[in-house]
DNA sequence: AAAATTATTGGTAACGTTACCAGTAACGTT
DNA sequence: AACGTTACTGGTAACGTTACCAATAATTTT
């Protein structure tokens, strides 16, 4: 690697100190406006650019928000990154983007991050991060925001932020909702075993809303699956195959929602008249769906931008931490009528 | 900030010098394995993580690669996104992310970015990058791979790799496979005016196709969106207003195939008894639609894959350039029939 | 036994930037 | 005339790491 133009080469150039250069790199005021332009015209000449490696470690921080997205794949979190990249792009920000599997070692993946990177802030998006504990905030000194995942309840909340909605009423308002139209045989495709993400709270709303309408919770009318279309295709099919004399299904996503109403169709049956079908997370694309799709909606895009407000809000303003959950909403579609 | 722990203080905890602690953290042998040993019982004890910036600094380069994405935003490109992440991870290097809008300040930003970055390498997602040019690859001096992307026809093939479909064939042979399934009046939903993506070239595919067989092109038979379901649809609206009998359509993405395919159905035609609809990309969603939907489909995560490894085949062993264009596959599903 | 080699270690000058300090010149105020 | 003040400028010590050099001790070869 060669080396490359550096402000004392630009200082030469120009005929001016090293500190010159900075102050006119960062923006200084008590800077002659024609020893600026000298400068400004130098630079623009060799295309100088500062390096950040030395900016940082002499200034002992970075730009830098960390965006840690757990757990498996899901297309539902891709437009939220990018709504998130861009705010903290706007703000003058990089990003620097990590995939965490499902692996245990997601703490210390996270401390290295921040401090390799000299995070200033981190947003972890989706699934479980039960694993971080109090110490380990403390340890990182930076806010961080859990934007729709699942944290330890031991975790003091002065020392996160947290973006989320409340999965088991959302899901109680919407089995509810399905019953007040005269369903009684609801199937449910549930996240898979072991998924520890917040998902895990919505079949709680499932049951206490069966509970509190006096249906009695039969486990038969549940199966799993992993987000994936195949998988709610998967789980349907096994569903159907229980002779349950199903009326309606309720799935945690709709990409499963899409993936089941799939197996519906090609058996034949129509959807809603002979089964009706619910999502969850309110993707663009349950709109199009044919028939389109009935889904409790997160508000994804306020999520997003409220996450990164709350940070920019912490590290600019020095506010504190917030914790605030959104409002889901249930549309209703074609894909859901009563009988 | 306060000042973190640095090497040298865990040198002294370990009772050794800064260059022994150097020599451990990075796996350099010639380094005893009782000091070993306890130097790593000391960094491990005070949560040592190493300062990235002064490594880098002294290094002169850094273990980053940049992902720049071009244009509006696109669903499909997530998935991509994510892998290529994963893959950069697994490879020990960290994933700058950057959203680029359509702006012209594309190419100071992309330089700004590698320098600041210090970027191993770039690759440059999806939309066009008309406005790089030799000087502006020469001045960066790194890998760089455009995927799904369009560059200038100016371009030294040598000074950069792609990845790619050929876009107009791709889009021949489906309109031709339509028309030889009797399809005459076949509508095209295309790209908005003023995109200058690889897209372009996809309408060329289809007045090329209607030429071969002897069907006059007609533009009252094409329509514009912009890669939403909102655009197809509003895009086919349009085309059933002009009352041309249409038999099929042809849209240059799945998503606008998707929207287009609502607005028929909501008319009160049927799929693809009345109308057949083919989309473009081929992603999950197209086989779990009602009626699944037949498309071209581009092997987005191959050629995500295939960029990456380009790219560490140049940082890692020094291979040259590499230009892929990948086969694309027409899969046949419910969406399209014969007349 | 002397010499050469090997294994292991520590010291320290960069890397490119910024922040502090100090210095100069020009000007106004007492 | 002496003194502040203002506007600007340059020198230079860090920041934390690594790579080179040199030094030592241990071992092998001659």
């Amino acid at each position: 690697m060669k080396k490359s133009i550096n402000i004392k080469d630009i200082a030469k150039l120009a005929n001016v100190g090293t500190s010159t250069v900075s102050r006119v790199l960062n923006n200084h005021r008590d800077v002659n406006e024609e020893t600026r332009k000298k400068v400004l015209d130098v630079i623009d000449k060799y295309n100088y650019v500062p390096n950040n490696s030395a900016r940082n470690l002499k200034r002992q921080t970075s730009k830098n928000i960390g965006i840690l997205v757990k757990g498996i794949y899901n297309p539902f979190f891709s437009k939220m990154i990018s709504e998130i990249q861009r705010e903290i792009g706007k703000q003058g920000f990089s990003t620097i983007l990590h995939y965490n599997s499902d692996n245990d070692d997601d703490v210390d993946e996270a401390i290295s991050l921040s401090k390799e990177k000299k995070l200033r802030g981190l947003i972890c998006l989706g699934g479980n991060f039960e694993k971080f504990d109090n110490d380990m905030l403390k340890l990182m000194n930076i806010p961080i925001v859990f934007c729709m995942a699942s944290v330890s309840k031991q975790l003091n909340e002065k020392l996160y932020s947290s973006v989320s909605i409340n999965n088991e009423d959302a899901v109680r308002y919407g089995i509810k909702k399905m019953i007040s139209l005269g369903h009684k045989k609801i199937a449910f495709i549930d996240t898979f075993p072991g998924d520890e993400s917040v998902c895990r709270f919505r079949i709680k709303g499932y049951i206490k809303a069966l509970e509190e309408c006096g249906i009695e919770y039969d486990e038969r009318y549940v199966e799993t699956g992993d987000y994936t279309f195949k998988s709610g295709f998967e789980a349907m099919n096994k569903l159907m195959d229980r002779q349950l004399d199903i009326t309606a299904v309720f799935a945690i996503s709709d990409i499963m929602a899409i993936g089941g109403a799939k197996a519906v169709s090609k058996r034949g049956y129509r959807i809603p008249e002979d089964i009706s079908i619910v999502g969850f997370d309110g993707i663009d694309f349950s709109e199009y769906a044919i028939p389109s799709l009935t889904t409790v909606k997160q508000p994804s895009g306020d999520m997003a931008m409220t996450s990164t407000k709350i940070m920019f809000d912490i590290i600019r303003n020095g506010n504190s931490n917030k914790h605030i959950i959104f409002e889901t909403e249930m549309i209703m579609r074609e894909s859901l009528k009563g009988i």
